[in-house]
DNA sequence: AAGCACATCAACCGCCAGGCG
DNA sequence: TCGCCTGGCGGTTGATGTGCT
């Protein structure tokens, strides 16, 4: 039973493991860490591919927009954190679970809202009362609608009235991406 | 400056579904 | 049809960072 690395990854891991996937791509994940010198599993190695080094992934904030969609479409899916990431290019689900654990939930619950059912548990404080209410951040209201057509103010605060036309809830299987 | 509490997020774990022999 | 293997997903954990006292 050989030896295998757990927990973060290095620098020069990253490296070994970037550089082998942009030479060879990715056939077999069990095999793809022996074949790279890498001492870690293949889901170790995937994990870290896909939430980390593509070279397509965005890093940091979430915009307000996404925020509205991760919002709408947890409403319409539920905890289909991959199905979501989908419609969210360059987010991984990783992320927006991670995104939705720490902040869109607090938000929500916050708001009087049931962050699992989006009902409104508090009918009284309404987006009139509290401007507020879908700011995403403390300091910068969300707009009623925003670019990329949420219903920012009902997003979460009365039922339905779901721009779902809006949504790509294409899941039709495509040709995998190379990377 | 030190200690503590809380927030964040990378990574792991367990389970499940699909493919294949 | 069955069992095994692999990839993918969602839930959870734990290390690290940050802010407060």
């Amino acid at each position: 039973m050989e030896h295998l690395n757990k927990g973060a990854w290095t620098k020069e891991e990253d490296e070994i493991l970037t550089k082998h996937i942009t030479e060879h791509g990715v056939s077999n994940w069990q095999y793809l860490p022996r074949a790279a010198g890498l001492m870690r599993c293949g889901k170790s190695c995937r994990l870290r591919w896909n939430n980390y080094l593509k070279p397509d992934l965005k890093r940091g904030n979430f915009t307000r927009e996404e925020t509205a969609a991760i919002i709408d479409l947890h409403r319409l899916l539920g905890n289909k954190w991959a199905l979501i990431a989908a419609q969210l290019p360059g987010r991984t689900d990783n992320d927006i679970k991670n995104y939705w654990n720490t902040h869109v939930r607090r938000m929500l619950i916050g708001r009087g809202i049931d962050p699992q059912t989006h009902i409104n548990l508090n009918p009284s404080l309404s987006i009139n009362q509290n401007p507020r209410i879908f700011s995403t951040h403390r300091d910068a209201p969300l707009m009623v609608r925003n670019d990329a057509g949420f219903n920012v103010s009902t997003a979460a605060n009365r039922r339905p009235n779901i721009t779902t036309s809006q949504i790509n809830l294409d899941l039709s299987i495509r040709p995998p991406n190379p990377y």
